[in-house]
DNA sequence: TGACGATGTATCGATCACTTATATATGTTG
DNA sequence: CAACATATATAAGTGATCGATACATCGTCA
């Protein structure tokens, strides 16, 4: 899985978002890191629902315009889960190793 | 950075390495859930190495067989420290959320 | 009123890392 | 002598993302 999914599925764990709802969340929880992309987002979440991992919620007209709701599916979140901890251990395995390499330069 | 990216340059941050080396390095700190295949390897390698963040260092011959070590540039400990960093933040973003999700269940 | 930017969804082509498969060669083990 | 580990290399295919474009509504500003 790659950042951007792992983004979108991390703002639908806050609850259901529309897709422009998700680019907003991403941009947000990234601290403007990542600023998804709609080819990005509405191919993703296409991929997703057919994986399982979300599915469509409810469908609203605010303004005159069409929002479309997605939210995680249960495998959607197990999937997340799974993926964090993948990301942690990742992350602490690299940390170990760059730590060793200046053992106390202080 | 995807992940067999991350552990190439991961197993780097220990020491230079020749490929072979860092295949059976990359199996050990991931705890055996990636095994890089070849293709995957050697690519990355001429990758990293045009990237600047990976260059030869020495050959040597064992047992009649060529070894090709690399090492990790400066320019490539500074991408490893901040792909790290990032891992870290998508990590700590999703686990957030995933707690706030059941607050006090027990 | 007319242009521009924010909101909102959609799709197509290109890119890039990775997978899969294959190739070549040597040393060890059964 | 066959199978497996060691060691490197490359070509074809896949899949997620990027970049671009499209279309429509609403609010703002000149």
């Amino acid at each position: 899985m790659r950042e951007p999914t792992f983004l979108i599925l991390t703002a639908l764990a806050g609850g259901p978002r529309h897709g422009y709802g998700i680019i907003q969340e991403v941009t947000a929880l990234s601290a403007a890191r990542v600023t998804l992309l709609p080819g990005t987002l509405y191919t993703a979440l296409d991929r997703l629902t057919a994986q399982g991992l979300v599915e469509p919620d409810r469908e609203e007209v605010v303004d005159g315009r069409l929002r479309r709701y997605y939210r995680l599916t249960p495998g959607g979140l197990d999937a997340l889960r799974a993926e964090t901890v993948r990301l942690r251990q990742l992350a602490t395995a690299a940390e170990t190793r760059l730590r060793a390499l200046r053992p106390r330069t202080t």
